[in-house]
DNA sequence: ATTGTAAACTAACAAGCGTTAGTCGAAGTA
DNA sequence: TACTTCGACTAACGCTTGTTAGTTTACAAT
């Protein structure tokens, strides 16, 4: 069964709702005042409330684990991964601000298998982020600090970043570019 | 009217079911039910679901407005105003990690005049925040880099702090303290 | 012209929601 | 002992929730 355009519609109208309010604030009346049809007309489409929610957050969750792999597995400087994961980051915020937002925030509404899946793969996320990180520490690249301080910090920033872009401070995808890495490699000072 | 025991023992129940799934997503029945009473018996003690809500958050946000106000005003570095500021945040994730999560993910569910409050104290603390770091750009005591990204790239961090305290990942207060403001402010290489 | 299909509609359901009213027993005070 | 207060209870309210059934409309293919 493949996702017709309308579907997909419904989808990206129902993320941006999500992003404002959470998925348990969001009703389908109000999915379907936004799209300007009644609830009971977006079954014509979609399955239920939870497919909704899932085909918004699991293509994103499945981009980010099969990206970050790749990086992990190429033969590159610790630097230059790094680089990539924040480029990473970047792009999927720029592309889909309402669904990354829905990722971080509502994905603890998935049920059953999926819900076991996404933490599998959020899981598996981090580890590979952390073993880059202690490849840089090992090899010199990085400096020897607590490498989960470390972690932790890089993740928050680049995880909210959806949080920020948009909101017309500057954020321009250049200034992002040459900008966040500067700061979060080389610091402020 | 003060607030008793068994109304803070209420609230703190609230905040913590509230980290795990949301303000929306907990019923008045599951908040009685933490608390092994009926979800009527709640009524005793609170006016409503939006009190609580209210409750967890304001006290927080007070608190993070006047400790700023009282660092920018005093007379110090920028680089030591900027440490005064990661400890404040340190400060209350470790002392309330369930209120600070509320207020990171709830705060929307506000209604009237005390969304309008809270909306203005957060812009407030930005902007404080802002003008620390641009008087360390103008100074020279910070590099010359974009001061929306530096905030954006601090703040990220300091806010979602709550997540990762407290999964055990050797966060200690003093580890947090002795590396935080090392990877923010002097980079990771 | 007839048929088929996609996508909207109206109407309704059962379950769950926040909240109120009124009751009752235990504990403290006069 | 009689009275008040506190904090629990049961029962129920009106409303909203996600979802289903059945119908209608528009349009493309035969």
């Amino acid at each position: 069964m493949k996702i017709t355009d309308r579907k997909l519609e419904i989808i990206n109208c129902a993320a941006k709702l999500f992003k404002e309010k959470g998925y348990s604030a969001v009703t389908m009346r109000d999915i379907a005042q936004a799209m300007n049809i009644k609830a009971a007309s977006l079954y014509n489409h979609i399955k239920s409330k939870q497919e909704i929610l899932l085909l918004i957050i699991i293509e994103i969750a499945e981009e980010f684990t099969f990206v970050i792999n790749e990086i992990v597995i190429s033969n590159q400087t610790t630097i230059q991964k790094i680089d990539k994961v924040v480029q990473l980051h970047i792009d999927i915020t720029i592309r889909n601000p309402d669904a990354l937002a829905c990722l971080n925030n509502d994905w603890m509404h998935l049920t059953n298998d999926e819900l076991i899946y996404f933490i599998k793969m959020r899981e598996e996320y981090e580890n590979k982020f952390r073993q880059i990180i202690n490849e840089g520490i090992q090899n010199k690249e990085l400096k020897n600090l607590n490498a989960e301080v470390i972690i932790f910090s890089l993740l928050s920033t680049l995880r909210t970043l959806y949080l920020w872009y948009g909101k017309n401070k500057g954020f321009t995808e250049a200034s992002l570019r040459n900008n966040m890495t500067e700061v979060l490699l080389n610091g402020i000072i």
